[in-house]
DNA sequence: ACAATGTATGTCGATATCGGAATATATGTC
DNA sequence: GACATATATTCCGATATCGACATACATTGT
């Protein structure tokens, strides 16, 4: 077996780079047709079609023709997977805390927990 | 030029399924040996030391000798710019003012695309 | 029908992947 | 030292990539 094509996937097809790019000129809500996009990206028109093909094959982007143009367009909610994916992690490098030092303050913050029981009753007298 | 090193890029490194796999494993802030990932992963052990290292050389997981074994441990916070990348976009899918908005803008283009041209399929049309 | 424009497709070369198998490199144990 | 365990490294085959280039296809205008 080999690499996973990159239309496998989401994540394989936002890997590239160039991909990433075309993504972030789409992400004007606008329709892109296909020149519009070689114009601003350093790259010849088959490299595009190809990414945009890629793109379009994942979801990522959709296309319909307007004359002789193929416009296309960003399905931004396509994306959401790899948002849902990273933000689970998000948690773990949230506040400066490295993760260690968290679980160390995890068990920590348990004991005092614990010991608060007896001090349940506001001392945080302000009022 | 070929298809970008998996160690380039964090984007490229969880490109691949089995790496996602070995990091949602290490995600319980643990240290895991070598083994410990063979065990819960279907992969041989060269594999698994594969992916561990390409999650290494992007920084995702770091590794400290402990005895024989090698404790590899997830550094999440190397994640976090697939999650800031993927958020910027978090907005076009959500809410429901720039989903009215998008939709209002594709009418306008699609009456636009409409006066341009009323011939969508070889119909010999006027004009 | 012909030319021009916009886009897709196919071929090619260089490169890198992924998993498996075999082997090498520690490190620990008797 | 001999041996077992844990992990890394190397070689392999099959497969895809990406960009360049050439070319095909489609649509529009004359």
């Amino acid at each position: 077996m080999a690499r996973a094509a990159t239309t496998t996937d989401v994540f394989n097809a936002v890997a590239e780079p160039r991909r990433r790019e075309i993504i972030g000129l789409l992400s004007d809500g606008r329709e892109w047709a296909v020149n519009d996009v070689v114009v601003r990206v350093n790259l010849a028109q088959p490299a595009v079609s190809k990414h945009l093909g890629v793109l379009r094959e994942v979801g990522v982007v959709t296309v319909v023709k307007r004359g002789q143009q193929r416009m296309y367009r960003l399905e931004a909610e396509r994306l959401k997977p790899i948002y849902e994916w990273a933000k689970t992690y998000e948690k773990l490098w949230t506040g400066q805390i490295s993760r260690i030092k968290q679980r160390a303050e995890q068990k920590a913050m348990d004991r005092i927990a614990r010991e608060n029981q007896s001090d349940e009753n506001g001392t945080r007298g302000d009022k």
